[in-house]
Parts: C-alpha cells; sequence; structure tokens
DNA sequence: AGGAAATCCTAGTGAAATACTAGGAATACA
DNA sequence: TGTATTCCTAGTATTTCACTAGGATTTCCT
C-alpha cells in the first residue's frame, strides 16, 4: 500500500509549477533543481501529467510546462491517478466480461476493498492543489526555505 | 497503491477461518483447500496473524489455529496491518531521531499523505471480522458456494 | 513405541515492477 | 545557426513479490 515515486515526486513537482509558472513556463531543468529529482524522470512524469490533460507544455528555447487548468481545479486525486493509476487497493477482476473473478457477487471481501476505495479517493479528491501552494508560501515565509530538497516524499 | 496478496488471501483466510473454528481448530491444509491458496505460503501467512496477536495455534495432529480474539473485535485494519505492515501511502522519515526528512516541518506533501493515511485507517478499522462472516453465510446461503476458489482477492 | 498430522523456521528463487539512465529527434527562440 | 527546451523509445540495475523447498518439532492416535 505504498505510492511510488511517480506519486510522490510528482505532486511535488506540481505544486512547485503551480508557485513558479504564473507568468512564464517553467523548464524540467529548473523544477527538478530546486525540487532535487532527476530531470530524465521528471521529464517522463510531466509526459504522464500532459497525457493526462494537467499540464501544457511549451516547446523549445524558454519553454517548459504551465498548468492546464487554475490550481483550485486540480486535485490531488487528478494527480495522483495520472501518475499512479487506479488508486483502488484491489483490482478486483469482476469488470472483465470473461476476465477472472467468478465469485464477485458472492465475494465478500470485495466490499472491503470498494470501501477502501472510496475513502481514498474522497479524500485525494478534496484537496486541491492550490490549497497546498497556499500552505507552501505559508511555511516558506516562516523559515528560509533553504533545505527543501531533503524532503524525499 | 495495491495491497499485495498478503493481504488480500490473509483475510480470506481468517474470514474462512472464523467461520470454521468455532468448535476446533483448522488447519492451513483445509484453508488453502476451500480458498484455493498455496499451503506453504498461506502457512507464512499465519505465522504473521500469530505474531500479531490474531490466531493462536494448536500443534500436532488435530491442531490448526482458531482466532485468538473474538470476531467482533478483531478489525479489518489489524489484519491487513499485522500483513501488510503500515498502511500509510509514504514512509515519511520524519521519525527517526536522526534519519532522514530535515523539511518535515516545512513538507507540504506530507500533509496529503497523512489525510490519506488517517482516512485508510478509519475505514478499515470500523470493519469486524464478524460483520464478513455474516456476509459470507448469507451469500453462501443463497448461492450453492461451489465455486468460491475462483476469487483470487 | 511409532507413525501420522500438524505447526514452525529459514532459505532459496524466478518473475515482475521500480526507479531510474541513455541517446537522440523535433521544435522554437535569439 | 546555435542553444534551450520538450518529446519519444529503449535499456538496465535493484528491489520486491509470491511463492517453493527442506526439514525440525510437537502432539494425537493406535
Amino acid at each position: 500500500m505504498k505510492l511510488s515515486t511517480k506519486g510522490r515526486y510528482g505532486l511535488r513537482a506540481l505544486i512547485d509549477l503551480a508557485q513558479y509558472s504564473e507568468k512564464t513556463p517553467v523548464s524540467i531543468t529548473s523544477i527538478s533543481a530546486r525540487q532535487n529529482l532527476s530531470e530524465r524522470y521528471l521529464e517522463q512524469l510531466m509526459s504522464m501529467l500532459k497525457k493526462a490533460g494537467l499540464v501544457r507544455s511549451v516547446r523549445g528555447a524558454g519553454g517548459g510546462y504551465v498548468l492546464a487548468q487554475p490550481a483550485d481545479r486540480i486535485s490531488v486525486g487528478d494527480v495522483l491517478r495520472a501518475l499512479e493509476g487506479s488508486l483502488e487497493p484491489v483490482d478486483c477482476a469482476g469488470l472483465d466480461p470473461e476476465g477472472g473473478c467468478k465469485a464477485a457477487d458472492s465475494c465478500v471481501t470485495k466490499y472491503v476493498w470498494q470501501r477502501i476505495n472510496e475513502s481514498i479517493n474522497q479524500t485525494v479528491d478534496e484537496i486541491m492543489l492550490s490549497r497546498l501552494v497556499e500552505e507552501s508560501r505559508k511555511k516558506c515565509g516562516a523559515e528560509s526555505g533553504a533545505d527543501r530538497g531533503d524532503c524525499r516524499n
């Protein structure tokens, strides 16, 4: 039940992007420098976020990324699902027509997985990027945010 | 964000155990036969559940396992945490004294991981084994539960 | 006593996923 | 034309997962 680095790094990157891309696009180089992430790896994450319609890209010199939607319309859930795939804790095969779990109707644990799934999604869908950006600004205002790169989550 | 087979199989096994161990201990052989699980693997899961104090074992012929607590005092959360370890989506190193995340105080994403963690734990802690046993009995009453083994979740 | 049925314990292992790295093509600004 | 960027595909070392294997120990039954 762990999130992979995709989700963890990607959320940090998007918060960073939301903070710095108000006027001009933000390059992968600058995000990865601030957040202490591998450029090449972050590149792949941004590509996924783009496919999911959360960011837009500007190619060429002076280019980079910007949010494709206002920060108060992008939820943590949108970000995590884009990067991690479905957040449900178990892939119940009950969906496929001929796929798998013939016991779907009599499967007791399925109820449990559904409940977990709902609670996770509800939680992540109600936290908006804009809110995290606010928090971040508050905290960086208080302390000099010099050592931000230490946080790997 | 997927549960491993440990949590999935283990929960099924414990539901099975709760149903069949009212009078006598239930052997791994019989659980794995009913649930269509590898005996050797299930053995390891039962060992973990024992360490966690959820089941007791009776050695020797005629032995097996019984619940160490009544089924209405064992939650799904107890089972999953015993088998999967902590359910928190990110191992924030903020706990260790000299361990890791120096940015803990200024870490924005930490808030997100905490919220997810809380919602997962709350959900799984309020579903009791006894309830799942009830559900299982209802469903097996309706249909002839012959094909139970097909469900791999 | 002796065998059968069970738990207990440690280690090994093939396959898959993870977390990157690498190389280069395409695009746009200056 | 050159430099800064995104874009795309493929390779790879490490780790984790999901078992399998071998045997020791305990207890019941005859």
